[in-house]
DNA sequence: ATGGCTTATTGTATAAGA
């Protein structure tokens, strides 16, 4: 039997929303001690690019690009591989807040992705939401038709499904799985994209944010909501899908916990 | 239970996250 690791060609390419790389990294730097991924996406740096860790990541054998800002957002990739043309936003769209890093690693192109979280239906941050993932499909329908091997990873802020809620009755209706912003992300896929996590059968109740309230993670009261998308290219390459909770389990760790995508290439 | 944690801020209470 082969396993993963024994497999003579492999891409690992991870996501994981920080919530401050300040705070984090010494978890970051840990976890890819451990978990040597080809690419790890960030979101949520929360710093100016003038404090990103540059200097730390690269004695760990990494590469960064990153687009942050002070307190909120900022995005970065990191890779052990060159990176090229790397991109910063979503091209035609004005935002201020820096939510997509794209470059290209080993012929593939990666988008990093912080979506809106939109904190509740009626206000004007849902509206931003909503708009904002307007203007990424329209971007990614011109990106995939430049970069057919495409892979988007990120803070979606949107729980496709109803099991990747924990609660979808309480939650009924609520940013983060109502029906608008559920559409929007059909329309990705509608795209030609596939979200790797479903290509492989995975554990009942598997989440990747719980809410540092209420005791979540131990209760496993999570959402499903950061998600790594693949383009029909790329889709027969995934090996495998999975979320790593270890993380979860440090002393002040991100609400956040990494996924991971492993590509046969 | 409109709370409950955690982070960051020209902070000592507020905003935002999800």
């Amino acid at each position: 039997m082969l396993t993963p690791t024994t497999l003579p060609n492999t891409l690992k390419l991870a996501t994981w929303n920080v919530n401050s790389l300040n705070v984090r990294l010494p978890h970051v730097l840990e976890w890819l001690a451990s978990n040597p991924v080809d690419v790890l996406c960030l979101q949520e740096t929360k710093q100016e690019d003038s404090k990103f860790p540059y200097a730390e990541l690269s004695a760990a054998g990494y590469h960064a690009v990153h687009d942050g800002q002070k307190t909120y957002n900022g995005v970065a990739i990191l890779s052990r591989h060159e990176m090229e043309d790397v991109s910063y936003g979503i091209t035609g769209f004005e935002d201020v807040q820096k939510r997509v890093i794209s470059a290209t690693v080993q012929g593939i192109r990666v988008i990093c992705v912080y979506i809106v979280n939109g904190q509740s239906i009626d206000s004007e941050k849902y509206a931003y939401k909503m708009r904002w993932l307007e203007a990424l499909h329209g971007w990614l329908t011109a990106e995939l038709q430049k970069y057919p091997k495409l892979v988007v990873l990120g803070d979606y802020n949107i729980a496709p499904e109803d099991r990747d809620c924990h609660d979808p009755a309480a939650w009924v209706g609520q940013v983060l799985v109502s029906a608008p912003e559920r559409a929007h992300f059909q329309q990705l896929l509608s795209l030609g994209l596939y979200d790797s996590f479903r290509l492989f059968d995975q554990p009942e109740k598997s989440f990747s944010w719980w809410d540092y309230r209420m005791m979540g993670f131990r209760r496993n009261f999570g959402m499903r909501i950061d998600h790594i998308l693949v383009s029909e290219a790329l889709k027969p390459h995934c090996h495998q899908c999975i979320i790593d909770k270890a993380p979860r389990k440090l002393e002040r760790p991100s609400d956040h916990t990494p996924v991971i995508l492993e590509l046969a290439i």
